[in-house]
DNA sequence: TATTGTTATACTCTATAACTATA
DNA sequence: TATAGTTATAGAGTATAACAATA
């Protein structure tokens, strides 16, 4: 059993249709909204979930201003430096086109450089700026406070379990 | 263990560094990309599940041009005939300045209503026109086979034990 | 001919702010 | 004052098509 959230926001539906019983004015009179057979839908709830997650992310590290994609971006460049464009596109999904305008603004702050690539003039390879790497360093560290406001809300056990799970299932994969 | 998927695009990492000690000219000399510590980050898989998903969801249900988001707004309508804006709106998470644009657009295709809400000048009460309640089943019936494109790629064992942690852990929540 | 990086366009979705008419 | 619906705008992300330079 995971641990219970007990923000308001977090209240079950039956729990609001217990509340609603109680004697207040006129919010809680609603009765609870039923989602019907979207309860059956993966999608429905990996949906929700990701854009949870996203938000708190964005929260977390809006002090250095790095979002999911662009942090994926500084990630894979760390790990592979001199990599090409399209390979860096390929490995995370991200269209060849929409890559051009993050690495733009990237380079514009200083995180990232694109240079000539050796015995291939029409490709670039992409590097991390010095500047780049303490980023990442910084956003590894305001990341990790994230994933630890994930165990938070699902249970270390559930995140560990679903995170295996998704792993086995979309590693390597699109 | 789930079923594996053959499709090339399916290969795993390590199968396709395998692959590159065949000899092939040049395409698969690449060695493969590594993504470092996202592997650890829940958010990044679930991002890449969700996108799978919603295509295939897409894809699925593109011959009567139902997209997740609007599918998701029939659903409730269907189930909660007569509520208002604000309350599909908190429900489904969709800001409500969205919502206006949507269901312009699901009332120019005939599909939902506005109607005068009694006893509340100020508020709508949605719902479905006969048309709108032949798209829904029509559209629950290529969901489902959605779904079966889900068991398929996960395995039924996965799926179902997803499906259970994300609804213990997100159901009625934001 | 195919690939790499690029430009451009269109559409979906999110996030805000502001306005009106109600309550 | 707060809520319901609306309008408008800006930005992220996705999906395409097309082009020049290169392989």
């Amino acid at each position: 059993m995971p641990e219970r959230n007990v923000e308001a926001r977090a209240l079950q539906p039956d729990a609001r249709a217990r509340a609603k019983s109680v004697s207040r004015p006129q919010r809680n009179t609603r009765p609870p909204v039923g989602v019907g057979v979207l309860n059956e839908h993966l999608g429905y709830f990996m949906r929700r979930a990701q854009v949870w997650i996203f938000n708190d992310f964005i929260r977390t590290l809006s002090e250095i201003g790095i979002r999911p994609a662009q942090y994926s971006v500084l990630v894979v460049i760390g790990e592979n430096p001199g990599l090409s464009q399209s390979d860096l596109a390929r490995t995370l999904g991200i269209e060849r086109a929409r890559l051009v305008h993050m690495l733009d603004l990237l380079q514009r702050r200083g995180l990232t450089e694109r240079q000539p690539a050796p015995g291939a003039r029409r490709s670039h390879a992409l590097f991390l700026t010095r500047e780049g790497q303490k980023m990442l360093k910084r956003a590894k560290v305001l990341a990790a406070e994230h994933e630890a406001h994930l165990t938070e809300r699902l249970g270390a056990a559930n995140r560990k379990l679903m995170l295996d799970l998704m792993r086995e299932v979309w590693q390597g994969r699109n």
